[in-house]
RNA sequence: GUGAGUGUAGUUCAAUGGUUAGAGCACUGGAUUGUGGUUCCAGUUGUUGGGGGUUCGAGUCCCCUCACUCACCCCA
């Protein structure tokens, strides 16, 4: 707590140790085989890249670009970001390899730290991690239904089952201009009455008025006409064939009217998962279609879809839920003597590379410290080795759960652990 | 970037402005020779986040600063 001297992480960055870290392997395990039976592969890229990738693909007017990178320039004078978040980089990389020669869909996903400079919060990181997911090449409805699927699946495999998915289309390039125009002068005269943050969405961004959460908007915004209203004939259809595809698929879903993102790339369909357990940062998966996106970033012109969910956030829940997980050894030898950590060590070295956690006691202690450490690291076996043992040639155990015990010849040891580890 | 709350031992917390800042847990050792957990005994750790001020006297009151936490904002 004291002196400035210590090193301490960032602010906003954190370790991930035992026991948390299981439950972080155990959500990973979980996605990579899930997805791989979706045809999903892992790709990896930088965490850093050019700066322009994210201004030009998130979009600049967005608070990510716009206050939250961690930008600085390399020492060949290039400007250089962390990424905030995965799907820019994805896209790059599709383009880069030219992914799009491949048989269509391509579907990726991904796991790791990204970057946001914003003040930390219960939730939120600077350095937090996202698995996600990014499939090339279908503009199908039916690509976005099984996407979300698969997210459901994930959750419900880690037993958060009850959480919601809500949905809205935001449009095409083809209509959402026309939706915005009709929104605008809906609001007409009163835009002065808006907030001055939707003062200035107004001229940029007229959808994000949507989703402000300031009273006055809500209220200047009461009966306001609604994107799914104005949709053009092939998002309409669109959206009605998922909410049809995803009522078969019996995921439960909310159609919400003025859910927008924060993210410059979505078109029509956009999803987010929240939680009512998390406090105020209560999104633990979203995503959408970004059917401009690559193209934008001078790749073909292919469309997407994808999500991505919040690690922190999805353990603590899955932490609520599932109980603690606290590996412990096998075997723990209890060393009296120097003879005994000669023939100790080897012992033990037989049976790690039997696959058994094992672990040695300190030869010069008490055989009493000894068993208090054993019960300490909670082994399951004491496995006792001292000049009486080795005179004898057996050795003496201890199942700690229940202080049963007796003894056996080393010759054993191995054939004693199967089925106990 | 804005606002609020909290900083005392490794940890969780005590200490009407008044001696040398305490306790539980944890850790280490021991309780007649080589058997854990329960119990008993003993021991270790603090510039009370840092700096300044008020006062005869500050962990306690005031100011500054730093850190953490939560919320706004934004988002996973």
């Amino acid at each position: 707590m004291s002196s400035a001297e210590k090193y301490r992480a960032l602010k906003g960055m954190r370790d991930v140790l035992p026991p948390d870290i299981y439950v972080w392997q155990k959500i990973e395990g979980i996605a990579s085989g899930l997805f791989a039976s979706y045809g999903f592969s892992e790709v990896r890229t930088p965490v850093a890249e050019a700066t322009g990738l994210f201004t030009r693909g998130i979009g600049e007017g967005t608070d990510i670009v716009d206050k939250e990178m961690y930008t600085f320039e390399d020492k060949g004078g290039r400007s250089i970001s962390l990424r905030p978040e995965g799907t820019a980089s994805v896209v790059r990389s599709y383009i880069e390899h030219q992914l799009h020669t491949l048989p269509s869909p391509q579907k990726f996903y991904y796991a790791g730290p990204m970057f946001r400079y914003e003040r930390p919060q219960s939730g939120r990181f600077r350095q937090f991690y996202q698995i996600g997911v990014e499939a090339f090449g279908s503009s199908s409805p039916a690509l976005d239904a099984e996407v979300i699927s698969m997210l459901r699946h994930f959750l419900q495999r880690l037993g958060l089952d009850q959480l919601v998915v809500q949905v809205n289309s935001i449009g095409c390039a083809a209509c959402r201009p026309g939706y915005t125009g009709t929104l605008i002068s809906f609001l007409g005269e009163r835009q002065g009455e808006l907030c001055p943050d939707c003062q200035r969405r107004h001229a940029q961004n007229p959808l994000r008025i949507l989703d402000c959460k300031v009273p006055q908007c809500i209220a200047l915004r009461q009966g306001a006409p609604k994107v799914m209203d104005h949709l053009c004939a092939d998002c309409r259809q669109h959206m009605e064939l998922l909410q049809h595809l995803l009522t078969g698929l019996e995921i439960p879903f909310v159609l919400n009217h003025e859910m927008v993102r924060g993210l410059d790339y979505y078109t029509r369909t956009v999803f987010e998962v929240t939680s009512g357990d998390l406090g105020a940062q209560n999104a633990v998966a979203a995503g959408g279609r970004y059917d401009r996106l690559v193209s934008e970033c001078g790749g073909p012109d292919v469309p997407a879809f994808g999500f991505a969910v919040g690690m922190e956030r999805i353990t603590e829940l899955v932490k609520k839920t599932l109980p603690a997980v606290h590996p412990a050894p096998s075997a723990f030898l209890a060393l009296l003597g120097a003879q005994a950590l000669y023939e100790g060590l080897r012992i033990a070295d037989r049976l790690r590379t039997a696959g058994i956690w094992t672990e040695t006691g300190d030869h010069t202690a008490s055989l009493k410290s000894q068993m208090r450490k054993a019960d300490r690291v909670a082994a399951a076996f004491v496995i006792i080795i001292g000049d009486d043992e080795l005179a004898a040639g057996e050795f003496r155990w201890k199942k700690l759960a229940d202080g049963t015990g007796g003894s056996a010849p080393f010759s054993a040891l191995s054939s004693f652990f199967c089925g106990c580890s």
